[in-house]
DNA sequence: TGACGGCACGAACGGTCGTGCTATTTTCGG
DNA sequence: CCGAAAATAGCACGACCGTTCGTGCCGTCA
């Protein structure tokens, strides 16, 4: 049964997850989060007992967001080199549609210096994903389409510095061309990986 | 002639620079940076007439850092190809030095989405060190070490991606060969723009 | 009908923020 | 060595922060 509450809650997460990634996770008040979803300031806390608690629900609603957005749709690409270049393709997009860029990369760059249990979620977040991405990539030299002595970290590590580059070119200049330099520069890491 | 105040301010300024590479600009607070260079409040405020004022100014003068750290080094170097490479040698060391990685970069993703001075300023300054890189790039086409048709914006941006996922390697998760890593990547980009 | 539990509210707390005012001290040229 | 000017301190303000508390509105179930 669904109750009142959780749906509530959900609805402040979907809000905040969209306020916290144009102001960022540190930023994110909850007074004004309140009043952005038309709450008392303490009737929102009443469903999380604290801030911290507050982020890091934010951040897992922002993780469910990538899977769903991400990596459900890439996955059903075939196997091997088209399903690597979808998770790029899907992963792009999902820059776009975020408006203040994706919330656990800016989250990433805020925490990079305070340790504590929101930090240790997104450092958990990322090795999360560069594994998906370095078992896509297993797969692709599985199906031969990547040479066998493939780096996959290494795969995953390039990989991984095309979006950042993307995110910092799209979001803080706005250089119009900025996907095409992603997917330009994509082809040369994928270059270096086939057979 | 170079006054006290002057004198305090650079003070200041180094100390914030600190400061706001750990905590990053926006939480870099003036009661906390005047305690921590062992001032009042008020009298560090007299400084600068507002906190926009000293976000700025802390910029500048991680800019200049910037310069005296990277660029001034590197430029040392022979022209071409190897200049290239020390920029991204100083560049790399200049990331291990600041504590909580590049201020700017830092400042660059808070800052994405809020409008302003400083973000004005943060673009600008990325937008110079981009060109910095291309112009490096170009003298390397005309040494004869790249190729006649690169196109040095690419290469710039392929360039900054590589330092990006060197700050956010090497900065959030501590994964120790994440130099190496980044080296391997840097060798993939100067490999496609060789001649 | 009446008690109960889940939700949300308003008010208030102690604390910190940036930022003005007014003294007071320190610096420095004549 | 003095007086103007610069530099710093002290103090207070309004705003906002996260958090707590008491209270009231509900639908549910006995």
């Amino acid at each position: 049964m669904i109750t009142k509450g959780q749906e509530t809650k959900q609805t402040i997460l979907d809000e905040a997850v969209d306020l916290a990634s144009t102001v960022g996770l540190e930023q994110l008040t909850i007074g004004g989060l309140a009043s952005a979803v038309g709450l008392s300031k303490s009737g929102l806390f009443a469903h999380f007992k604290s801030k911290e608690q507050l982020q890091i629900q934010v951040l897992g609603t922002a993780a469910q967001r990538f899977i769903d957005f991400v990596i459900a749709p890439a996955i059903k690409a075939p196997r091997g080199e088209p399903r690597v270049r979808a998770l790029m393709d899907t992963w792009l997009r999902w820059h776009d549609e975020q408006p203040g860029g994706c919330v656990i990369q800016s989250a990433a760059i805020e925490m990079d210096d305070r340790p504590g249990p929101v930090r240790d979620y997104v450092v958990e977040n990322q090795q999360q994903w560069m594994g998906v991405i370095s078992r896509a990539a297993q797969i692709a030299v599985e199906e031969g389409h990547f040479r066998g002595d493939l780096d996959l970290d290494q795969f995953a590590y390039e990989f991984l510095s095309v979006g950042l580059a993307y995110q910092h070119s799209s979001g803080l200049l706005n250089t119009p061309n900025s996907r095409e330099r992603a997917l330009r520069s994509f082809d040369g890491v994928v270059e270096r990986a086939r057979a």
